[in-house]
DNA sequence: CGTCGGTTTGAAGGCGGTCAAGTGTTGTGG
DNA sequence: CCACAACACTTGACCGCCTTCAAACCGACG
């Protein structure tokens, strides 16, 4: 992996959300992480890699997925700027995680976390919530691919990205190809678009670019995550009426 | 809910899996819990009841399951003896919980495992590790819905299902309904029905009642949960030639 | 301006869903 | 112990959503 050093000091922080409820006022024991620099399409670990780093992404965006031996891929989650990954594993990483984009991002060995949570409770318990809420966020997604239909997958997905951005809320980027959100999504690329064409004709989204789309109408799009029809404004794409 | 107490005194044990690896010859703390029994088809807890406990089933099964709200509904787990069920949510429950067949579990109090696991570093562990290969076989299951087929959704579940339960390797109990089964590989009833008549005719399987199946034929049984096709034992099912 | 990868669009087909009927199993009451 | 009812499971026929295959379109970049 190509990685270059940014600086000659690593960067310092806590890689996981400060657990708020708990109401403390004290910050849980710094760590030391190195910052990582590496570009578009670059391996970052592969599937069966020892487990060595967590990574929180400075800039950029990461793709984490796992592959079957026939081919067949599913991303198991993007990583945008200010998220974490490397999670995917307790000996092993049982994903493989490679740069969507030209990406920065900030490298924690684990074995310095796993100290600092044996030390520190308050780390801790930063830890313990951050791994519940992604056991809650893989539930959802289980969900979305076991029961949604692809307009509402479409539509999840573009929600949880615009929740998630740090720009305008209505300009949602999609930094990632049709094919790594179908492969997201358990759909096919065609599939990805088609639902998207459907809701531009509909006046949802309007296109801003193939890597960025504006959302028009965010009722609408709400409700088409969670599969209300508007017959009304139903167009000839993906349900036919 | 309908529950009973089955002993003046409580249960006393660790609910976690002690993590092995660590090679402590220490225990954790130990904690007390309540014995309960509840009859087939008792809610257990709702989804958005606020979370109280964790349990431990004893005997027969439990389900978990999400609903939308046009009433599709995905089954997250099924807990066999043995095993836990009750950490899908923080402050409230984000799964609602059934007895799949009459059941006897043990209740932990949530806030003495949060204690415990603050005072004890090898609970903490414990705790830690058991969140993270949750996290892992979420992840498994959404390589299961958003990339397999229906015979390899139904293959995996019934290999899964051998493994976890406790009693001959080759006769696997099916304690709940074709139904529910197609709900937790997000298919329907029917498909279940054929995946399984298929495998039947394939010499796969064999019928030991509609709740017990003996595999006959393990290897072939893995074939199928990995999409490998043997054209030669393929029969007018689920995949025609 | 031409090439190349990604995206969109179109047409056809298949996997799994839906609807419906038949069969078996389980439990209950006579 | 049997009869019956209620329910679950199986099987069949048909349909539709999504995939697959294929071609056209578009934007980025040399």
């Amino acid at each position: 992996m190509q990685t270059v050093s940014l600086a000659r000091s690593p960067a310092i922080g806590f890689p996981f959300p400060v657990a708020s409820r708990s109401g403390h006022t004290t910050s849980p024991a710094q760590l030391s992480g190195r910052p990582m620099r590496c570009a578009r399409g670059t391996l970052i670990y592969a599937e069966g890699d020892s487990v060595q780093d967590l990574y929180k992404v400075v800039s950029g965006s990461i793709r984490t997925y796992r592959t079957l031996s026939d081919g067949r891929r599913l991303i198991a989650s993007f990583a945008l700027p200010g998220e974490l990954f490397g999670l995917d594993g307790i000996g092993t990483h049982r994903c493989a995680a490679e740069a969507v984009t030209d990406a920065v991002m900030i490298a924690f060995a684990r074995k310095e976390i796993e100290a600092c949570v044996e030390r520190d409770p308050l780390a801790a318990k930063c830890f313990q919530m951050f791994a519940l809420e992604k056991l809650i966020s893989e539930q959802d997604r289980c969900v979305l691919l076991g029961r949604k239909t692809a307009s509402e997958r479409v539509a999840c997905f573009l929600l949880d990205l615009a929740d998630r951005s740090e720009g305008h809320p209505h300009l949602i980027d999609l930094p990632m190809s049709r094919y790594d959100i179908g492969d997201y999504l358990g759909l096919s690329t065609e599939t990805v678009s088609r639902s998207l064409t459907c809701f531009r004709k509909r006046g949802i989204l309007a296109d801003r670019g193939p890597h960025r789309v504006e959302v028009l109408d965010r009722d609408a799009l709400e409700d088409a995550a969670s599969g209300i029809e508007t017959p009304a404004t139903d167009c000839a794409c993906l349900r036919p009426v």
